[in-house]
DNA sequence: TCTGGGGTCCTAGGACCC
DNA sequence: TCTGGGGTCCTAGGACCC
């Protein structure tokens, strides 16, 4: 990438490399699974609304493609083998893959298990040449196929990502595709604006609307009228790509935002204490993710989805973030109190935003004023409910001793003492968490001194 | 019984603060 | 009493990606 001042150009040389294995679930199934070589194999939900994630090339003669419905995919190919897909192997040749690449250059990009950009201009190579990145290219390919058993890959090269992924997908599947720097423009113009990502079914019908189909007449419409039709963020990205104007950096690790667990289910859910019962146990597998990478969040949602398929959210923002079972799960319970679930509810979901590493994080000194800005207590029923007084109650907990410094909507925020930096890290626990059993009143506390 | 699950980013409006 | 603008945070919804 060459940085001219604060501006930066798109490169010279064709050095953005993308990969992308073939049919990959399908593919891994097949070579796990002798029998299923050479014959379509279908990897996706089984269940009455489940959707195709992958289908093998044997399966897509077929027409069955990815994200159609799988019951629409046993009409078409009756005879496929439908799999619901065995995650733990294809992390594992994920893994292997990822690590290959990684011996190329350090600046690997993963986008999924199955797709990745390689920035080659910090790969070892003499120069970055049309002839010198096709080598490299068809020698990864090899050695990839050597170390997963047999997977094949299609891969892009050229001056930026989008390049590369647009190259990626003209030689499918096992092919390579160079794009030599200068030509790009010549590719893109007679293409669909699909091709461009960010571009899915409703900016093209938009487009399609004001007479835009190919990437030449993008290129043709003012950056004032694309703005207009697509909106600001859009609008500009729409302008630069269509002129293949894209300076984005592979990067090769991304903070994660949100966490999140949901699930549709084979028949509505009316019952309003099953769905409460649900949204718990997604909550427990949402804090659960979050202790296992160390992480908490502020902001927690539900979905619903409804019979007819309009989809709602809720959320609320807690002071301090959480990572606790019972606290999600009481806010994600009270959040469903909002909604008329009447007509019937065929998904359910939880998520937790607003990550923060909590051990590093914020609130060291924060936010001093007031003991409570909490929402107002919203009435959730509780068997062992007491009133927790901000700046009187002390509490005994897994991380050792805080006071209590919030309280409402049935959460209780705890400051912990901490011997470097008081005042500590602040943490939200629901008011009946079984962590918080310990407290004691501020007035028991002569006792310890 | 068309339409999964886990994410990211954007928009728009309102609250609130300076 | 009226009129402001900018910035940030929050919520809800939607588009999109693999």
């Amino acid at each position: 990438m060459v940085e001219v001042g604060e501006v930066s150009v798109v490169r010279a040389h064709a050095s953005v490399l993308h990969i992308d294995l073939d049919a990959f679930f399908a593919a891994v199934e097949q070579r796990d699974k002798p029998s299923l070589r050479g014959k379509p194999v279908v990897v996706g939900g089984v269940g009455g609304r489940g959707v195709v994630a992958t289908a093998s090339y044997e399966a897509r003669k077929y027409g069955v493609r990815s994200a159609m419905s799988t019951r629409e995919a046993r009409s078409r190919c009756p005879h496929a083998a439908f799999l619901t897909g065995r995650f733990h192997a294809y992390r594992d040749a994920s893994g292997t893959v990822m690590a290959l690449l990684r011996s190329v250059s350090p600046l690997v990009e993963p986008l999924s298990l199955d797709e990745a950009f390689i920035d080659l201009e910090r790969a070892d190579l003499p120069d970055l040449e049309v002839p010198t990145v096709t080598a490299l290219a068809e020698g990864l390919r090899r050695r990839l196929q050597e170390a997963t058993g047999g997977l094949t890959a299609s891969v892009g090269i050229g001056t930026s990502k989008f390049i590369a992924k647009v190259a990626s997908e003209l030689d499918k599947p096992d092919g390579l595709t160079v794009v030599p720097p200068g030509t790009e423009q010549d590719l893109l113009r007679p293409m669909h604006v699909s091709v461009i990502p960010g571009v899915g079914p409703a900016t093209a019908e938009r487009l399609r609307r004001a007479g835009i189909h190919t990437v030449a007449e993008l290129e043709s419409v003012s950056l004032e009228e694309l703005v207009r039709l697509v909106g600001k963020a859009h609008g500009n990205g729409l302008w630069s790509l269509a002129r293949a104007l894209d300076t984005r950096p592979v990067v090769p690790e991304r903070e994660t935002k949100s966490v999140s667990v949901e699930g549709t289910y084979d028949t509505d859910l009316t019952d309003r204490k099953l769905m409460e019962h649900l949204l718990t146990r997604q909550a427990g597998e949402v804090a659960g993710r979050l202790r296992k990478h160390g992480l908490s969040g502020r902001t927690i949602s539900i979905k619903v989805r409804m019979h007819d398929f309009t989809t709602l959210s809720r959320s609320t923002t807690l002071q301090s973030p959480t990572d606790s079972t019972a606290a999600i799960s009481r806010l994600a319970r009270s959040l469903l109190t909002d909604l008329d679930t009447a007509g019937g509810v065929r998904l359910l979901g939880v998520g937790v935003s607003g990550l923060a590493d909590w051990i590093q994080e914020d609130l060291f000194g924060e936010t001093t004023d007031e003991d409570d800005d909490l929402p107002d207590e919203v009435d959730v029923p509780t068997t062992q409910r007491r009133t927790w007084s901000p700046g009187m109650d002390v509490v005994h907990t897994a991380m050792g001793r805080g006071w209590v410094w919030g309280s409402g909507r049935g959460v209780v925020t705890v400051r912990f003492e901490t011997a470097e930096t008081p005042p500590g890290p602040v943490r939200s626990y629901a008011h009946d968490d079984p962590e918080l059993s310990a407290w004691l009143p501020v007035s028991d506390e002569s006792d310890e001194s």
